[in-house]
DNA sequence: CTTGTTGGTCAACGCTTGTTGGCAACGGTA
DNA sequence: TACCGTTGCCAACAAGCGTTGACCAACAAG
């Protein structure tokens, strides 16, 4: 169909390169400039692929949180494996603290992310909940507890988060994480 | 002791204004002349009262959480005291909600943030936990879930986390902070 | 070989930013 | 009255930003 062309390297280069410079430094202090010095290209480069900042990060920010099919597993397993599998993602994905600190000030950043939340997290809760009527409720609440130590931990790194082990991690969150899934009532 | 100056009510307005600007747009968005335009004053006056932005956002981002004393009330209500608490901080307190988005791009903001963290939250947490020990550990905790609520509720504001009545939110967290802070194990 | 398309560099544009120094008006004090 | 520190505005600076258009080299098709 679409026949590889000469500058995909060069394409791909630059969006590794935005995918840091926007985990590392968000979107206002991410500028192209730097981007383009990280992939080692002129900065108009950028433009003439991406258009402009707002869809350079368009492109960068694609997120497939590469969710487990839930029904497959036993119910009560839910939480520990969605938190255990969050923590891997945030650990192997510069996309994700990216999107998460572009989210926070940047309108197309916090509406990528609450478009992830709805496609991809919606299913998963609307699986394994009790009433599908308020499976959005719980969805939220999932993602507020596991968005939350995704920022203690990852992006604002408070001491104890950081210090603590995956497990112990998995072992404190996952009952809360089940429950706000699962359970009949609060 | 400090005789009241002239130019107090300026660098007040400075103040408001800063604390506003910073909320809504972050670090890198709030500029000093924006900040000057909603004071009414002339941008130079901002770098003679705080030095430099940073001074600035450190005099804007003085943070009480005014917590209250958890050693005077039942064992058994202090995650619900604790989440009612800060859902009424957030709501009334433009500093917490600027702070957090400063904090998550801006390395003195997450200083600031870990800072109230560790001399606000952590001895609350001292003061209820079974063993002193691990008591930043259990204040991290709680703090991932009220952050994260905090997140998706006010900043990235997911909309099922919206629409949440406060009661709902409060009967489904404050279990959660309740475990996260006095039970033996996970 | 010529021609047209693509990949890439370079230099500049208009604009905004944080920051600085000069200068005029004010308000107590002596 | 004359004085001096304070308060404020104005104009400018250097630097950095996103973005643009002209221009050159490499390649593929005729």
């Amino acid at each position: 169909m679409t026949s590889p062309r000469r500058s995909d390297a060069t394409r791909a280069a630059i969006l590794e390169a935005a995918r840091e410079r926007f985990a590392a430094d968000g979107y206002e202090r991410a500028t192209i400039r730097s981007i383009a010095r990280d992939a080692g290209i002129d900065p108009s480069m950028v433009m003439r692929y991406y258009g402009n900042k707002e869809g350079l990060f368009a492109a960068a920010s694609e997120i497939d949180l590469r969710l487990p099919d839930v029904g497959a597993l036993p119910a009560t397993h839910v939480g520990a494996v969605l938190v255990s599998h969050f923590l891997d993602r945030w650990e192997q994905d510069d996309v994700l603290t990216g999107v998460l600190r572009v989210g926070v000030t940047n309108e197309a950043g916090a509406e990528r992310m609450r478009g992830v939340f709805r496609a991809q997290l919606g299913p998963i809760a609307a699986g394994v909940c009790p009433d599908p009527a308020d499976a959005p409720r719980r969805a939220a609440l999932a993602a507020s507890q596991i968005l939350g130590m995704a920022m203690a931990r990852y992006v604002l790194r408070l001491p104890p988060a950081v210090e603590m082990s995956r497990e112990e991690v998995v072992a404190w969150l996952a009952p809360t994480v089940q429950r706000y899934l699962t359970a009949e009532e609060p």
